[in-house]
DNA sequence: TTTGTCTGGACAAAACTGGGACAACATTGC
DNA sequence: GCAATGTTGTCCCAGTTTTGTCCAGACAAA
C-alpha cells in the first residue's frame, strides 16, 4: 500500500496506532480490524511487534468510508474505491441525502436508516446535556465528533440547525438558564466560525458578502451560511451581524462580490427590515443577486418577492442557487 | 527594548518536587518514575540528596504526553519526542479535522528583514491595509503569521490589542468604513476564539468564568483573556458578552469556577455597571475572586477597590494573580 | 517519630493480535 | 410471502506486548 500514488498531499507515512485511528474516525477498534480482515479496506504497516501502524491516508479513507456507510452505501461497494472516488461518492450523497430529507416518508428506502435520525437526535440531546451541565469541554468534543460522521453541509442541516433551535426553545421555556444559552452561543460562534477554514482557498474563488441587516443581532445563521458556501468554492466576506444596508453595498462593490446573503431571525417584525432590504436591493447593481434566509424570512415574503430577492427555503436550495450564480447560469429572479 | 522573546517562555530551572508535578499533571508519582525508568520520558535534575527536581519544561512535557496517550498514542512513540514535536502531535490529534493549510509557501520579499527584527508596527499596518482593502484572506494570513513570531501572551499584548485600538480609532475618524470594522471584528472574533484551542486540556484544570456584564456588548477583550489564561492551565468557561450578574453567579457556582473575570470597554459610564458589580461581588462566595479589566475599568476605580475586586492593569499582571489563585496562594484582596 | 522519596523488581491490568462464532438484518430467489 | 443467502457489527478466545500499580528496604525531610 505504501506504493500507492497519491495525488492528494496526504501523508502516507505509517505512524498511528489503531486506538488513535478509532478515536479519529469514530469507528471501533474491532470494526477496523474486521474491515481489514474481510475487505482489505486498509492494509496498515506493522511495527516490529506486529502492531498495526496507520498512515494519514488510511485514516482519511476510513473516515470517508464511515460517512459513505452512514449515507447508506454498502461496505462491499465502497471498500475497493480509491480515496478520490470515495470523496466523490460522499459529496454526491450528501446532497442527494438532504434532498430526500425533505420528501415524504413513503419513498424512503430502508437504508436511509432510522438509525441516522435517532442517531443525530441522540447527539443533539447529548450536546444539550453538556450545555446544561456547563461542560464546555464536553460540548466541544461532541461538536467535533459529530462532524466526523457526515459531510459539512449535512452536519449543519441536521445537527447545528436543530441544536440552535432547541437551545433557543429550551431557554424560552426556562429549561436552560440564560447563562447556559450564553455559553452555548459563544462556543458555537467560535466553532462555526472556524468551520470555513477547513477549506482551502486559491484566491480565485468568487466572493459573497454575508451578514445580517440592521437590528438583527443574531449572527449564527449567517455564519453557518459562510461555512456552507465555502464548501462549494465561494470565498465569504463575512461582516458579522447588524450591518446597515449602505455598508453592505459598499462592501459588495469594493470587494467585487458576486452575491450577497442575509440572515433574518429575531426580531421577525423589526420595522427596519423592509427599509433596509429595499435600500440594499435598489443600490446594488442588478447583476448582484441577494439571498435572504433564516426563520424570519417568511414574515417578509411579499416584499422579498417584489424586490426580486431570492429566498431559498433550505440550505441546500441556497447551495443550488449559488452554484447557478457561480457558473454564470443565474438569470434574475427565478422562483 | 527589543522584544527578544525566548522561543518558548517555559522555565527550565529545576525546582519542583515530584509530588507537585503529579498534582499538576494528573499523573501518579509512581507512574512518573516508571516512565522515566523505562523510556526516559524526562530526565529531572537531582538535589544533593538525589531527590528529583523537575522544571516547568518537564511538567509541560509530561502534561502533553498524558494528553497524547489519551488521544490514542503509545508511550513508546511519544516518549522520545521533543517538546515542540509533542505540541505538534497533540494539537494535530485533538484538532484532527482542523485543516492546517498554513504550509503555504512563504515568499518573503527582500525588503522584509529577518523575522526577529520585524517591527510589530509594520505587521499591524499591513493588517490595517488588508482590512481597508477588504482582503479578508490576506488579513487572516497576516494574523496567522504574526502568531508564529512570538508567544501567545506577547502576541495578544503587542499585536492584537493595539490592532483593535487602531481599528476603533480609524473607524471613528472615518479612515475606515463601518463595513471594514465589521469585517475585521467578525474575523477577529473567529480568530481569537480559536486561539484557546491551541492549548489542550486534561480536564483537571481549574475553571474561570469569563464574560462582560450587562450593557457591555464588546466581547473581544473578554475573549482575549480566555485565550490568555488557557496558556497558564486554566479552563475558561466563556459566556460571551452581556451577561447579567445573577447569571454569572449561577454559572460560577454550577461549574465550580475558581475565579471570575470581566471585561469593561464601552460604554464606560453605563449606570448598570456599579449595580452589576456590587450584585456580583455580594452573591459570590468570598473565596471566588473577581477580576475586572478593559479600558473602562479605570472609570470605576473606587467602587472596584471598595468591593475588593481585583483590577490588574496589564494582561501580565492578570496572569500573575491568577497563578496565585491556581496554586492556592491567593488570599483575599492583595493589591 | 512520621512522612515522603529513592531504587529495583514483581505483578496485574489493559491493550493488541489472529482466528472464529454468531446474531441482526438486508437482499435475493422462488 | 418465505426461505436461503449475503452482509456486517459485535463478541469471545488464547497468546503476546505494553503499561500501571504495588512492594520492600534504605534513606531524607519535617
Amino acid at each position: 500500500m505504501a506504493s500507492l500514488e497519491t495525488i492528494s498531499s496526504i501523508d502516507t507515512a505509517p505512524r498511528h496506532p489503531i486506538r488513535l485511528v478509532a478515536n479519529r474516525t469514530g469507528l471501533t477498534v474491532d470494526l477496523i480490524r474486521a474491515w481489514e480482515k474481510r475487505y482489505h479496506v486498509v492494509d496498515p504497516a506493522r511495527s516490529d511487534t506486529k502492531r498495526r501502524l496507520y498512515s494519514d491516508y488510511d485514516i482519511e479513507r476510513l473516515r470517508l468510508i464511515r460517512i459513505a456507510k452512514q449515507n447508506g452505501r454498502r461496505l462491499v461497494d465502497v471498500a475497493p474505491l480509491t480515496l478520490e472516488a470515495l470523496r466523490d461518492v460522499v459529496s454526491e450523497d450528501s446532497r442527494y441525502d438532504q434532498a430526500q430529507e425533505n420528501q415524504a416518508e413513503v419513498y424512503r428506502p430502508s437504508w436511509t436508516s432510522p438509525l441516522e435520525s435517532t442517531d443525530t437526535q441522540d447527539d443533539i440531546d447529548a450536546m444539550l446535556f453538556a450545555v446544561q451541565t456547563m461542560d464546555q469541554h464536553r460540548f466541544d468534543q461532541l461538536l467535533q465528533e459529530g462532524l466526523v460522521k457526515q459531510s459539512l453541509p449535512a452536519y449543519l442541516e441536521t445537527v447545528i440547525g436543530p441544536l440552535l433551535r432547541e437551545i433557543g426553545e429550551s431557554t424560552r421555556l426556562g429549561k436552560l438558564r440564560i447563562a447556559h444559552e450564553h455559553m452555548a452561543t459563544a462556543h458555537l460562534r467560535t466553532f462555526i466560525g472556524a468551520l470555513r477554514f477547513r477549506e482551502t482557498y486559491t484566491g480565485s474563488e468568487p466572493k459573497i458578502v454575508i451578514t445580517t441587516p440592521t437590528g438583527q443581532l443574531h449572527e449564527l445563521g449567517a455564519l453557518m451560511v459562510a461555512a456552507l458556501v465555502s464548501v462549494d468554492g465561494w470565498l465569504p466576506v463575512y461582516l458579522g451581524p447588524n450591518t446597515p444596508a449602505d455598508e453592505i453595498v459598499a462592501c459588495a462593490l469594493q470587494s467585487g462580490a458576486r452575491a450577497v446573503s442575509l440572515s433574518l431571525t429575531y426580531p421577525a417584525d423589526d420595522p427596519r427590515i423592509p427599509t433596509e432590504l429595499t435600500r440594499l436591493r435598489s443600490q446594488l447593481d442588478g447583476k448582484i443577486p441577494v439571498f435572504v434566509g433564516g426563520s424570519a424570512a417568511a414574515h417578509h415574503h411579499e416584499l422579498i418577492d417584489r424586490l426580486g430577492i431570492e429566498s431559498p427555503l433550505t440550505l441546500d436550495a441556497l447551495r443550488e442557487s449559488l452554484k447557478a450564480v457561480r457558473d454564470g447560469r443565474y438569470q434574475g429572479s427565478i422562483k
